[in-house]
DNA sequence: CGATCACGG
DNA sequence: ACGCCGTGATCG
């Protein structure tokens, strides 16, 4: 990937900047606008991006009330302690009257607008003189002491080509479409589907035998988020929504936005703060504090309890699976990945200390999902290099996205047949359970996937 | 150079 | 102390 370089559209990115710096600038405007509103008067230097002078304008000066939680957590508010990240402004704006809101929305604007100015600037400056972005995987430099990860993950940098923005909602400038294929190509991604589960379906079939999430994942089966809502909000706990009982609802209901937006806020809280957060050890405390009701409020570990209990009960290998870490680490020290690796957790299990043993049985939950997946993917990059066949067309792997293989290839060669080999590659790993590939292909990065 | 914030899986 | 693994821009 570091040899075979990708290729950039620099006039995209150049014109996506000049319309952000617009829009930063109106931002600026309407914050100053803001002020004067309030007789609010701030000095000329002020800093929108210091955590320091911000806090002192909105819990000294204007005296917002300060946000419970932030992304990691809770907030100890009682004891002076203050977050201004995007989800504590967020409750922030919530709790406000309307001449805050305003001022408060402006810089949730504003932070946006940099988050994408900060890549659409920079990376045109990593093209080098062959036109090519040539990204690192190992060190970047004699000085560079990290080499990758615990879990031989791959880490990418120079630039940091698996954080660019994804989402529509973050991603207000579609930065993915800089991404481009070279002249006379086309770009192909591939994406391994739910590869952590499909891993941890595997484990629990070899560990006890059972099937359940094998087939929850399998090929075919009902969609995973979906049915984890239904079975979740409508039978354990007997929600209402659209005026019916969520359990009544078909399951494709809950993936139609514009039809039923409660269903699908309801699948988008279990697959973005349940499903993976209580697979990698997230306890109830936690889960009351990233899930919200209808205003905003945390709901609190006794509400998230039962969201926690009945996501366990209805699948009950996960629980399983967390009583086996914990028992294995104890044991042994430490945690083995089905590739192989160890990672050593003597420091937190003999240290006697029941907070580090608990943050031990955490990595340990996550680390033979993310070992396993560095190690399917790795499989799969090295049978596609070592394919003649592919070799022969010109196949080019661009980027690897811890489950995503991002290729070239030329116009020339046939499409679909290789699409059909690259899945078969990805999904050649022995495993007890199915995995699963989805490909796409495209003139850029956004188009393909 | 540590802390905070924001982006991805 | 109460999801895991990373990279990087910025502040103080």
């Amino acid at each position: 990937m570091e040899r075979n370089g990708f290729t950039l559209d620099a006039d995209y990115c150049r014109a996506a900047e000049g319309r952000a710096r617009d829009e930063e600038a109106v931002c600026l405007v309407e914050l100053r606008k803001w002020l004067g509103t309030i007789h609010c008067a701030i000095p000329d230097d002020f800093n929108w991006a210091s955590g320091k002078q911000l806090q002192e304008l909105f819990h000294g000066r204007l005296a917002l009330q300060p946000s419970p939680v932030w992304k990691k957590g809770r907030v100890k508010v009682a004891e002076g302690e203050r977050k201004l990240d995007q989800v504590a402004l967020e409750w922030i704006r919530n709790h406000s009257d309307r001449s805050m809101r305003r001022g408060v929305d402006e810089l949730i604007r504003l932070r946006r607008l940099r988050g994408a100015i900060k890549y659409l600037a920079k990376l045109p400056t990593f093209i080098a003189p062959d036109g090519l972005v040539h990204p690192v995987t190992g060190p970047a430099s004699d000085g560079d002491a990290r080499s990758g990860t615990i879990t031989w993950r791959l880490a990418a940098k120079n630039p940091e080509i698996q954080q660019i923005p994804s989402s529509e909602e973050k991603d207000w400038f579609r930065i993915r479409r800089a991404f481009v294929a070279p002249p006379d190509h086309t770009l192909i991604v591939a994406d391994e589907a739910a590869l952590e589960a499909v891993i941890l379906a595997h484990i629990i079939i070899k560990l006890f035998g059972d099937h359940q999430l094998a087939e929850m994942v399998a090929p075919g089966a009902p969609n995973l988020h979906s049915r984890n809502a239904r079975e979740v909000y409508g039978v354990q706990m007997g929600w209402e929504r659209h005026g019916r009982a969520v359990r009544d609802f078909p399951l494709e209901c809950f993936q139609d936005r514009e039809s039923y937006p409660e269903l699908y806020a309801l699948r988008q809280d279990i697959k973005n703060k349940v499903w993976y957060a209580i697979m990698y050890g997230m306890q109830p405390y936690g889960l009351g504090f990233s899930l919200r009701d209808a205003n905003d409020e945390p709901i609190g570990e006794k509400a998230a309890r039962l969201v926690y209990d009945s996501l366990l009960a209805s699948v009950p290998g996960i629980h399983r699976y967390q009583d086996w870490a914990l028992g294995y680490i104890v044991e042994h020290g430490g945690m083995v990945g089905f590739g192989g690796a160890w990672v050593d957790l003597r420091e937190f299990t003999e240290s006697g200390d029941k907070w580090r043993l608990a943050r031990a049985h955490r990595i340990a939950q996550n680390f033979p999902m993310q070992e396993g997946g560095a190690r399917i993917i790795g499989h799969a990059m090295t049978e596609i290099s070592d394919d003649p066949w592919l070799r022969g067309l010109g196949l080019c792997l661009e980027r690897q996205i811890h489950d995503e293989l991002d290729f070239r290839l030329p116009d020339s060669s046939p499409l679909p047949e290789v699409c059909a080999r690259i899945q078969k590659h990805m999904t050649s790993y022995p495993l007890a359970s199915k995995l699963q590939v989805t490909i796409g292909t495209g003139a850029n990065w956004d188009d393909a996937k």
